[in-house]
DNA sequence: CTGAAAGCGCTTACAG
DNA sequence: CTGAAAGCGCTTACAG
């Protein structure tokens, strides 16, 4: 890039002392510096394209305006909207991010937080795939560190969760409320935590309502599966009025289902689904009812915590942030009878 | 993080000189100091787990192990697969990444080229979402820098880019082997460089073989538009024996078009689509055929050359790297008659 | 074979 | 009101 222009080599055009120019081009001049040296330096670091070399700031200042990103992959990949969001965010408030894949295995944690912390990163953001428990390794615990859609089950860490079984009831109330009384759960694997949350919270409502729900365990969240459990649903002796889908790759497959067997939605079948934030549902005609996943509120609420207890220097308390799901109507429910 | 262990608690701790702790632990002790202030000095780092300090390491070797990267939203907003893939490889290599989002006008992409050049990073890598061309400011040319999915008309600076024309060209020859004559495109907006290229390279290999082809024109890269355009195709007068989709969420809409409408494929349509790493038509049943982008492959390559030209010290010459993209077959494709 | 010294580019008390 | 000096934590010629 050739050589960048120094503090010392605005110094020497401006006719001033390497402090002079610290000074002003950090807003610190306030009446200590005359106007007119003011303006020699602010001019002199104009013609020079002067910008302070953020390596030697932050070395004097042991601070980096550098967050330091812990992510991992999960069934569905790295959480992508998450850490996009996450980046908006931070880009906002001033800092850059540092990403770092780690197994979630305790030792490649370990790892990545150490080159994060060799890096001196001002805070951590540990944001996970799918929503979980996260023991924190105790560098974490010691630092500023804010978990995304994971939590500490000791709660020495503070972390911001959306609420997913709140997201299982809801979808289930927007069918009870069109006076569906059969009423069918599709959900992925259940040992997964974020799916067992989801698919309890569902169910939970269902039984509040008196309702014994018919239960779908998909192999696996492909649209293939969801296609090959929609279709057992629908060509079954009884098929139910309406579906929950724990995600929405699942609500593909059972969309697909419906339309080989020329059932319609929501006339023969009403549809809500969760959402995984890669904007299938709403494309899908007619576009699927869904309880959404807030990401961006989730993820720059994160950042904000962290940023600013960066920046107040004191550690605020350990806190569990639980995030409402809010529901997008589509067009995809109607009642029993297609009402 | 408490106070971190520095080279002169080690020296102190091992009774030697900081220059020494420096020495050993950087590999370059090499009979310059005895077998026995050696083991010392390991053995003081471990016990104070001392690892340097990046940024003082930095600020004196002048390098960062850090590489920018500039991206920006597209049609299908971020380009998350191949940020995903340059991490990686970027991590494999020993570099960390910083990433700046800019929006594509030239202020801002000098902005947070600006921003990244203060960080000191050791090189840039620009990652296009939608292939396009990319006119570089004078700061990347100047400096250690790949554009990966885009390429400068004027090769200053080297590009890695997948060949979509072929790719597009590729997807038609599957059709074309398997027998037919009657073969649909349906494309995205052709005003969209990425769009044009696909739909050129098929349009291109169908007028090779004779064939004129049908094109319909989706207002955009929806599966609703594809169910749109594929209903209206499937109910033409005389409908094709097959399709190329130049997105898989058109491709998704074709499918739910043809089960809307009681049509098999690939007994009643033979469907190849491009694929933009979703993982949509490998999860369509039957899993479709497609034409991939070598997303991974090509981030590699990228980070390869970058980080290679900053190792040796010199520029390579400016090279655009065209990527194949592989074919996939799924099973959507049969011949004209279901054969 | 080893240690003392300089210096990367900054910021910030501290004298004058 | 201003400048000279110290120091952040490292690496690397350079004396001894």
């Amino acid at each position: 890039m050739g050589r960048r222009a120094t503090a010392q080599d605005v110094a020497d055009l401006a006719g001033v002392s390497r402090s002079a120019v610290s000074l002003v081009l950090n807003g610190r001049a306030k009446g200590a510096t005359s106007a007119v040296k003011q303006e020699a330096v602010l001019d002199a670091a104009r013609r020079l394209e002067y910008t302070p070399n953020a390596v030697a700031q932050s070395l004097r200042t042991s601070r980096t305006q550098i967050l330091g990103v812990l992510t991992w992959r999960g069934v569905g990949g790295l959480p992508l909207h998450l850490l996009a969001a996450a980046l908006q965010t931070s880009l906002d408030h001033g800092y850059k991010l540092i990403k770092m894949y780690a197994e979630p295995t305790e030792l490649d944690q370990r790892r990545a937080l150490a080159t994060l912390g060799n890096q001196q990163v001002d805070g951590m953001l540990v944001v996970a795939p799918d929503l979980c428990e996260y023991e924190p390794v105790e560098t974490l615990s010691a630092s500023p560190a804010v978990l995304l859609n994971c939590q500490d089950p000791g709660q020495r860490v503070t972390g911001v969760v959306p609420d997913e079984e709140g997201a299982g009831r809801r979808a289930v109330e927007v069918l009870l409320g069109r006076g569906h009384h059969d009423i069918a759960l599709l959900s992925g694997p259940l040992d997964h935590f974020q799916t067992g949350l989801r698919a309890g919270g569902a169910v939970q409502a269902l039984r509040t309502a008196g309702i014994r729900p018919q239960q779908l365990e998909a192999g696996d969240v492909r649209i293939d599966e969801g296609q090959t459990a929609g279709t057992a649903l629908l060509t079954a002796g009884r098929p139910p009025t309406a579906l929950v889908c724990t995600n929405e790759r699942l609500a593909v497959g059972v969309m697909l289902a419906a339309a080989r067997l020329g059932l319609s939605v929501p006339e023969d079948l009403s549809l809500v689904s969760l959402d995984d934030r890669e904007q299938l549902s709403a494309q899908l005609t007619p576009e699927v009812t869904r309880v959404e996943r807030p990401d961006d509120l989730m993820a720059a609420h994160a950042v904000d915590v962290l940023t600013s207890w960066i920046e107040s220097g004191d550690a605020p308390g350990a806190h569990a942030y639980s995030f409402v799901c809010p529901l997008v109507e589509g067009a995809s429910v109607a009642g029993p009878r297609g009402g």
